[in-house]
DNA sequence: AGTTAGCACTCGTCAGGGTTGAGTGCTAAG
DNA sequence: CTTAGCACTCAACCCTGACGAGTGCTAACT
């Protein structure tokens, strides 16, 4: 982050005014309209300080004869001295809320209405990444025959997730074998995550090298749920940025649809994120990303119980009303992590 | 669908002519342009042609000084009796292909790859029902504790499509049990549907009670399940639509995103398809949504095995390339049936 | 010295008007 | 029945001038 400028207490509050107006409006703000609201001073001593903000690069004119419209690093500074935030208004809480009190067993499906909840609240883009596991652990598993080349291997992992796999036997195998080995499996197996299961002690046993195969099996596709676990991001409420005249112009609309669709990028976008804080708030060009420069993301942290933690958060214009986003991402965060972590008791 | 006018060769080739320009151009094509490809007649024939297609509605002016669009009907007339339809080339074989590569074994993940690969293909928002099913049927069940007071029913139903539901236990029971109460349903009650099962004998034994009440329960979920893979609607591509001069009106653009991201909408849509034609196109208004008005449908029946039928298609703008189109999703939705009766098999 | 009223100036927006050109419909001759 | 010719229409384009929002600068005031 550049450093930025020191600022009086005027310019600091006439900064935060032309904010909060062009956030409103959406339209590039003048020193007259300044004026009414801040009636302190005249507009012609709030022009000579909206030409030093302007100097100094907090503040940027579309044309000569035009108002003032906000810079990335004057939205920074706002963001990280000015801004007050505003509480989760009532009306938005019961909006949210009933989407939390319908909880399916799937964390999938949790996390997927976790995104619609927040779309709705932020009026945004969501982001919703899984927890972070470090290895997600086995609660059940079960084998059912398919064929007699192969079963499908059915895993319950925590958070009731559920994955399948087939697998492929070396001999045809019954149903009632494949049983067996499920139960016995399930006895050394159960609470172990993909690296706890390459531990395991060798098996014996009248089916021990169909087990230790099918074993050898199963490790691989776990150490692939984890991977895809890990980058699993869903999303929701494209649709709110179409009503919003900066994506009138249907190419920049394009480029930022792109970015979300495509899961890679966002990946490296939620991951670029510096998550230590609160709440990660990265404006226009700050995210890296050209395609983004017009956009903001407003991004936090959930805990679902002691160290399982995810991202969730929000990409908007970069003129959005981050004094209630930020809130609203939290409260959504908080829900979320509350019930994601019922679900992985 | 209204009755046609019939059409002289002459007024034919020149209609055929004129979609396919402006299918091309996206331009509203002129006398002059058509002479110079339909060079057996004069401009002025043309025109006197085209004014007659105009009076019989199955053309539009935008204005009076303006080329001639299709009109609803005219495409229509063009789809039904001028359209010849193009084979799929190569290159768009070689871009479908590699989705039907990789098979996963869950038949929604295939239902996925086959919206992506159609979205790509057609270049437009591509839709995918799960195959009708008339009940689904069990082909494993499994119960895992969850706690004193739930077990976790996990369902592999045909189709390798896994389920999962929370059951509530009026009593604490052990995994032990719950495991063998598992087998005896699963021996009971593999490879039937809903209605099936709620045709079970009594079931007798040391769990008896307990085994009854949870069978309730999964019946309960089973038609649940039954309804949701009827109403389960995938689709891509909506970024397709951004591109095209005809949706730079955000206004219009929002209404259509609207109704594809509302499932719903789209299952009325689907559902009010006459698939006993080979594929189903309908054009404009003829949907009866006042939404997509502006907006094709091409349809078709996927066939999985002898009775297994989904349907897939595409939305995209009337001004779509019908004889490219109908033949691609007809392509994708053989190799669709294809992959879907070996995930069923 | 900081503040402010006043004023000249800039520049985007909008409405009006003329020009252009694509495309038409009609007519009259072939 | 076909077609060349022509008058006509109308969107698109460009130019213009009026308007007004907003600025920067200066000079006077506290």
């Amino acid at each position: 982050m550049q450093h930025s400028v020191p600022l009086d207490q005027r310019k600091q509050q006439i900064l935060k005014a032309v904010v909060a107006d062009y956030t409103r409006t959406g339209v590039p703000v003048g020193s007259a309209s300044l004026a009414v609201h801040l009636a302190t001073w005249s507009s012609a001593t709030i022009r000579n300080e909206l030409a030093t903000l302007s100097e100094v690069g907090y503040l940027i004119q579309p044309h000569t004869s035009a108002g003032r419209v906000p810079s990335d690093l004057g939205y920074r500074y706002y963001v990280d001295f000015l801004m007050d935030e505003e509480d989760v208004p009532p009306a938005v809480r019961r909006q949210v809320d009933p989407f939390f009190a319908v909880m399916p067993t799937g964390i999938e499906d949790i996390l997927e209405i976790a995104a619609t909840a927040l779309a709705h609240a932020a009026d945004a883009v969501s982001l919703v990444t899984a927890p972070r596991a470090l290895g997600v652990r086995v609660k059940h598993l079960d084998l059912v025959k398919l064929s007699d080349a192969q079963a499908l291997l059915v895993l319950v992992l925590e958070g009731n997730l559920v994955r399948q796999q087939a697998l492929n036997l070396t001999a045809p195998t019954d149903q009632g074998v494949l049983s067996a080995i499920a139960t016995g499996l399930n006895a050394a197996v159960v609470g172990l995550n993909a690296a706890g299961m390459s531990r395991l002690p060798e098996v014996v046993g009248v089916h021990a090298a169909l087990e230790r195969d099918l074993l050898t099996q199963i490790i691989a596709f776990m150490t692939v749920c984890d991977a895809q676990q890990d980058t699993l991001i869903l999303h929701d409420g494209v649709r709110n940025l179409l009503h919003q005249p900066e994506f009138g112009d249907v190419e920049l609309l394009q480029q930022v649809i792109e970015v979300v669709e495509e899961e890679r990028m966002l990946a490296a976008l939620i991951s670029a994120a510096d998550l230590d804080h609160g709440i990660q708030i990265m404006i226009g060009r700050e995210s890296g990303m050209a395609e983004l420069s017009r956009c903001s993301l407003v991004l936090t942290t959930y805990r679902a119980g002691a160290e399982r933690r995810g991202t969730i958060g929000v990409l908007g214009s970069t003129r959005m009303a981050y004094a209630q986003v930020g809130p609203r991402v939290r409260y959504v965060a908080q829900r979320l992590g509350r019930a994601v972590g019922r679900a992985l008791s």
